[in-house]
Parts: C-alpha cells; structure tokens; sequence
DNA sequence: TCGTCTAGATTGACTGGTCAATCAGTCGGC
DNA sequence: GCCGACTGATTGACCAGTCAATCTAGACGA
C-alpha cells in the first residue's frame, strides 16, 4: 500500500504493481539476497528511489509478495478443510493447491518456497506463524480423520502437517532447480504421489 | 586443510580446529550471513587474519564443515543400503542417523541443513550433487524393495528419496527452531513415525 | 479559458556503514 | 636464520536507504 494518506493515482499503482512484479523476476533470477534494489528498479523501468517511495524497505517488498499468495493459499486450505470429501481428498486437494500456483506462476512460487517458506533464518523466521498456519490445517484433517477413525490414531497429525510439506516443498525445490522434469502431467503425477504415499501410510487396513 | 606444503604442527591443527568448532556455533547461533569473520576468530580466541591463514574464505569454512560431516552420512547410508535387513529396518537406519547426527552435535546439524541442505539457493546449490546422493541411496533402497516385490511399484523411487528426506529435514528444522520438543525420547519417537508413514503406504498389503 | 497552487509521483546522486579479504610484519621453535 | 604460525590495522568494494529537487495532473478561483 502506498504510503500517503489519500488515494493514489491509478497511473501510480500501476507502477507500484511493476515494482513487485519486477522483483519477483528478480529474486527468482538471482535469489532475494543478490539482488540489489537498483535491479529491482531497473527491471520495473522505474528510478531507484520510488522503490522506496511505495516500499518502506527491500524486505517489505518480498513481506508484500509472500503475503499476497500464502494468504490467497491458507483461505484455499480453509475451504478445503471446512468442506465435505474424504481426508484423502482433502489432503489431495492441498497438496493440488500448490501444485497449481506453481504451475500458474513459478517464478513467485519459487521465490516464497526458496526465500520464505524454507528459510528458517531469515524470512521463514519472520513469517512462522503464517506458515504454521498451513501445517496445522493438513493437522487439523489428518486429526478429524482419526477421530473418525479413518485414519490410524498412532501417528501424531503435527508430525503429519510437517511430514507433508517437507515432502511437497522438496519436491518443489526439484522442480525449481531443475532436477525433476516440471511438464504439465508431472504435476497431477506427483499430486497422486504424495497422497497416495501420506495416506497409504495412515488409512486403516481394514474395513 | 592447511594451505602449507610441509607438515603443521601439532599445536597448529589445534588453533584449525579450534576455528572450525567456534565456526560452528557462530554459525549455529546467529546464521551464516549474519556472522562476520571476525565473529568467528573472536569465538576462537584467535586472531582475524589466521582464519585466513587456514581457509582461503569464510565460504571455505562453511564447506568444510559441511563435507566432514555429511561425507558421514553418506559413508553410513552406503552401508545400510548395501547391507542385509529388510527395507523398512534400511529406511529406519537411515532415518535415524540423521537424527542420531543431530542429537550428538545439534549445532553442526543445525547449520548443515538450514544453511546447506535447505539453502537451495547458497550452498545447496554447489553442494548439489552430494546432497543428492543422499536422496539417491534412498531412492536405491526403493528401487531394491520394488524389484523384490515388497513395495508397491507404482511410485517412483526418486520421488520417494525426495519426499523421505523432506520430511525428515522438515521435521528437524522443527526442533531446531523449538517448534516441536527436542528431547531424547522424541527422536525416538520421530524415527517411527517416519518410518511408518512412508513405508506404510508404500508396503504391499497383501501377504 | 487560463493561471497557479498543491500534493503526490518520480528522479538519481550521495552518504554512511559494513565486512571480506589483504598484507606487512612479529614471534618462536628447530 | 629459516619457516611456518600468528597478529590486527587497513583497504577497497559494495549497497541499503536518504533526500533535495523536479515533474505531473487535477482543483479551483477569477
């Protein structure tokens, strides 16, 4: 948000808009800690300083990009959780949710996994909470399951939460890098994967 | 190594090694890019410039610490996965190295996966290929199980060594940020719950 | 219709501080 | 007196963030 008090120009936005959507090539280009706010500008087309006109600082610029679509990513899981279908296809529909943004956009993606979400020290230090977040609704599935006795009660469902973005989150880090093949059927493949490994593990064996 | 030609003495492998240990709880304590060189002598009590004299950077001394350790990992999984023992026991095994690495120096293994194995972007990447050695003897211990017909052979091998390695790192980034509680008998504890989600949905369930 | 006033938008040179790495030199054992 | 161990002040590069100045576009009175 800009920081004056009234509203801004349309024209203004757009700029401000260029801003984040230059810094995210940036980061996904070079990572957050190599790239000098001078390049964000450059690549936005913009003078250095009205970076920090809109921005209070390089970090609030990346904080913008991460809250933008990890918020837009827990509501998703929300609905997901609250809904009807079964645990399996709840956790399916987590893991497709991230799948999907990285389909959708994987230079941001790339810059929230590398940048925040497996950046204990810097940025995944400051944001912990809103990731937890996250954990805690594969938690809260894999526990409603076991209630329902759906799912073996002798596995802790927090032990869950992080077992299943551990996985997610590496297998994405393959496709960032390159070391998995990213082709469009590879997605829905390993949306299979995952859930049938995590829940083939927790399922009871009887009827 | 010392970059000497001749033989250091004695007392001289001391002061190397007495960097390489105050190296590791600098690191450990405020992270790789927040721990200035001069940190790193202080906490040796030992002058700036022989950090210098022992490494040819602080980079240096990073990848040091982490190839002494992980070459480890590497030497120990080999023996597992070459080893006689059915694969959830080798899975198990490997599993519990790791948390045994972290439970005997918790800091080395501190900064080894925050700033290598989960810094894709720093030292994972030129640690690459070591690092993925690791998923790979993972990745092997599948391939073995699916061929002799214990495991189901309908997920891919690589995907697995990824995913088991995810959650294990996930899981100790979660002590190591005192998210989860970090005693004795969690580790325990944590070593079967790996073992039993991952090779639960992977073992056939037919007899 | 025009001047001019105002507030946000935009610019980029500059500052202040930080640190990795260097280097010229001292020390001590053999 | 040679050689490696050891010292720490200095240097040189880098870069986030500041700031003073300029530029617009609409508001509003005459």
């Amino acid at each position: 948000m800009p920081e004056s008090a009234s509203t801004p120009r349309p024209a203004a936005i757009d700029k401000r808009r260029a801003i984040l959507d230059a810094a995210v090539r940036v980061f996904a280009r070079q990572g957050y800690h190599a790239t000098r706010v001078a390049d964000i500008a450059d690549e936005a087309g913009v003078a250095y300083g009205l970076v920090y006109h809109y921005f209070r600082s390089k970090e609030a610029v990346m904080t913008e990009l991460f809250t933008e679509r990890w918020s837009l990513l827990l509501a998703a899981g929300e609905e997901v959780q609250k809904g009807t279908g079964t645990p399996r296809e709840k956790l399916g529909a987590i893991a497709g949710f991230i799948f999907e943004s990285y389909r959708y956009d994987p230079e941001l993606m790339k810059v929230i996994i590398i940048e925040v979400t497996r950046a204990a020290n810097s940025f995944g230090r400051t944001h912990l909470p809103e990731i937890r977040q996250a954990y805690d609704q594969v938690a809260q599935i894999v526990a409603d399951a076991q209630r329902a006795g759906l799912f073996r009660d002798d596995i802790d469902p927090d032990f869950v939460g992080m077992s299943y973005y551990g996985a997610i989150e590496q297998l994405l880090s393959g496709w960032v890098f390159e070391l998995m093949p990213g082709e469009d059927a590879e997605f829905e493949r390993a949306r299979e994967m995952v859930v049938e490994l995590i829940c083939g593990g927790l399922e009871r064996r009887d009827g």
